[in-house]
RNA sequence: GCCGAUGUAGCUCAGUGGUAGAGCAACUGAUUCGUAAUCAGUAGGUCACCGGUUCAAUCCCGGUCAUCGGCUCCA
């Protein structure tokens, strides 16, 4: 008889053999949990594989549970690595991890893998899943496995076991391959139904760009062929939105890398886009009772030796120009020139809050690698903020900048957010104090907003704690625009100070805060998130007017003049064309709105509307159609109503 | 910056060791048409830039610049 152990399983507690295998507890109970990949025990991952040992409780992860997934990508990337080892023998291995969407495998090979051995490194994988191996799990002793690597001339394995502090190791062997790995894994290769190798990159040996560069091999996989097809159809989803090529579809803006990368050049249509957005955000600022500034683009090295800039920034700047034999910086940030402002009279507890706003075009050096369309650039326009205030009013502070990005943001058609408390991080600088009043501070603002957030530990600035907040776009992705920061540092260093109620000087507490973060960001964003068909209020061309024969000419005329003189953004297309042809032409510049003009509408003094969406109407009344329009503008609807 | 790929007409892309081609866009003409492409014609390129090999280079080699994918995920 051999002895029992007790396990909880979906509510329920069993009794079992000790050293049952988990894989085989869950089919015994559990019908419905064939397609298990990995379980979880007294809040470990383990594979089905794993004997139990002692009482506790068991569940099931399926490819639905992140856990699940995890698991499936690891055990594929070791597939691979051991199909890489068959054909390309001399190469050694570094880690292969499960990250977010699917998993890569670090290989050093003197020559880098090409796309076509991709190929070839598929093929293998899938003889290696047909026939069927077990990833087999083997403990290790430290020493031995030191050994066992070595001997193989597996270094960075050797390197890895070099920072363990274990006494034993463990090791999954998949066919001939064998791995240091702590798991899981699947059982069986022939779980992974498909799956798809899909880019090579370098990358550096632990990320640190003095290691040696190793290629990098992605690949992900699914239970099935839909879902593998499914997530291939997202990316190219996400291609056909790229911020890049709608940008020059829609003739929105343009880069010019012969003269300058990272420089963003806004076209009239971008223009439009533009102008909304800065409208909408001053009118907002001034509701919500900040100040707009304006500061210079240049000043006197001294001001960013004051700022401190100079030192812990200094790689991200622009060389200095020499100007009348003085040193001048192009400005990377706007901070310095509204504490300028700020001292430029003595202030008292009176004045505060002070909020003061500035969409200031600042420049920076980015590596010429991470350059990407809008999204990373070298010169950007921040929808910069810096309130100046006591220590009493910073929660109140916060939770004002809390309330009103939420405000602009949702005002652009986002719904769905993440937020983040970064704290103090070990280098830092400032009083613990300070640091643990300004976190409550911030704690207790996103509490009172009502906003769910993670914390980061130790993920702040160096100067002061923060909140991020990223946005989901349509496609679920996230982007990083909205910060709120907290900053002991230049308070210090320039000396903010305002007299208090007790005649005495105080320290001013100054946060930064952007809400769209970057116009060029924001607008890349925009522009991904709507695919270029923008809302109404936003659109650069809100109205189209098409002719039918050149007999409506003169009608079609007077209707354009109409729209314009009502302020909406109108063209008229009176091209010798067919309507389907000035239809699609309008349809592929997303213009929200069509009115398509033919005899019967010269005839009635009507208009027909073609709606974004292709919902059309016939014979409306133009007065009530831009009756709609301009409510449409003012309530800054996201959607189109159907007429 | 580093690794890899790429750079041919405004755009998307063919192509070859003997100085280039398509479709779309543009322009001209014909057509006057009812909800996603009317027909015909014309024009448009230092084949990214610099150098080398060659009788000859857009093509082969080297360099530069730029773009794209990565370089955060830690057995």
């Amino acid at each position: 008889m051999s002895e029992k152990i007790r396990i909880t399983y979906n509510g329920e507690t069993f009794e079992a053999d000790k050293g049952v295998r988990a894989g085989v507890f869950i089919k015994e109970k559990d019908a419905q949990a064939g397609d298990a990949l990995a379980a979880g025990f007294n809040g470990a991952v383990i594979g089905l594989n794993a004997p139990l040992e002692d009482d506790g409780e068991l569940r099931a992860y399926t490819f639905a549970d992140a856990e699940g997934r995890d698991t499936y990508w690891h055990s594929t990337s070791h597939v691979m690595a051991a199909a890489v080892k068959k054909l390309f023998p001399g190469v050694k291995v570094a880690i292969g991890p499960a990250v977010e969407e699917g998993f890569y495998y670090d290989f050093d090979r003197e020559k880098p893998f090409t796309e076509d051995d991709l190929a070839g490194i598929e093929a293998e994988m899938k003889n290696i899943i047909k026939e069927n191996h077990p990833f087999k799990r083997k403990e290790m002793g430290l020493e031995d496995a030191k050994k066992f690597f070595a001997g193989a001339g597996e270094i960075y394995k050797t390197e890895i076991l070099e920072g363990i502090d274990a006494e034993k190791v463990s090791i999954y062997e998949t066919g001939e391959f064998a791995d240091l790995c702590r798991g899981p894994h699947l059982t069986y290769t022939k779980k992974i139904k498909s799956f798809k190798l899909l880019k090579l990159a370098g990358a550096y040996w632990r990320g640190d760009e003095k290691n040696r560069m190793l290629q990098r091999i992605y690949g992900i996989s699914f239970p099935s062929q839909d879902m593998l097809q499914e997530y291939l159809d997202r990316i190219e989803e996400a291609k056909q939105r790229d911020h890049r090529k709608l940008g020059r579809e829609l003739d929105l803006f343009s880069t010019h890398e012969e003269f300058g990368a990272g420089l963003i050049y806004w076209h009239p249509k971008g223009g439009v886009v533009r102008k909304e957005m800065e409208d909408f955000w001053r009118d907002e600022h001034i509701k919500n009772g900040y100040g707009l500034v304006f500061s210079p683009h240049i000043a006197k090295i001294d001001l960013w030796e004051t700022s401190g800039h100079t030192g812990f920034y200094r790689e991200n700047m622009f060389d200095t120009m020499n100007i009348d034999e003085m040193q001048y910086q192009l400005k990377p940030m706007n901070c310095p020139f509204h504490i300028l402002m700020y001292k430029n009279s003595k202030k008292s507890y009176r004045d505060l809050p002070l909020r003061w706003a500035e969409l200031g075009t600042v420049y920076r050096y980015e590596k010429s690698g991470v350059l990407h369309g809008l999204l990373r650039v070298r010169g950007f326009t921040q929808d910069d903020a810096h309130i100046f205030c006591t220590e009493a009013q910073v929660e109140e502070e916060i939770i004002n900048a809390l309330n009103f990005v939420m405000h602009i943001l949702r005002t652009f058609g986002f719904k769905d957010f993440e937020v983040y408390l970064s704290t103090m991080p070990e280098e830092h600088i400032g009083e613990k104090e300070a640091w643990e009043k300004a976190q409550a501070a911030l704690n207790a603002a996103l509490a009172k907003a009502g906003l769910k957030y993670d914390v980061d530990e130790g993920g702040g600035a160096f100067y002061g704690p923060k909140i991020d907040i990223k946005i989901k776009d349509a496609l679920g992705r996230t982007w990083q625009c909205s910060t709120i920061q907290v900053d002991f540092a230049l308070s210090e260093r320039f000396g903010i100070d305002y007299t208090g109620k007790d005649g005495n000087e105080h320290r001013a507490i100054m946060i930064h805060r952007a809400l769209m973060g970057s116009l060029e960001r924001f607008f890349g964003v925009l522009i991904e998130h709507y695919k270029g068909a923008f809302p109404l209020w936003l659109a650069p061309v809100q109205v189209s007017v098409l002719t039918i024969t050149q007999r409506s000419d003169e009608y079609a005329a007077k209707l354009l003049e109409r729209l314009k003189v009502e302020g909406i953004r109108a063209v008229l297309d009176d091209d010798n064309e067919k309507i389907g042809a000035k239809i699609r032409k309008a349809a592929m510049e997303k213009i929200p709105y069509m009115l398509i003009i033919g005899d019967k509408e010269t005839e009635d003094k009507t208009v027909s509307v073609r709606l974004r969406g292709g919902q059309e109407a016939k014979g409306v009344d133009f007065e009530g159609f831009i009756k709609r329009l301009k409510e449409e503008i003012k309530n800054k609807d996201i959607e189109i109503r159907e007429i």
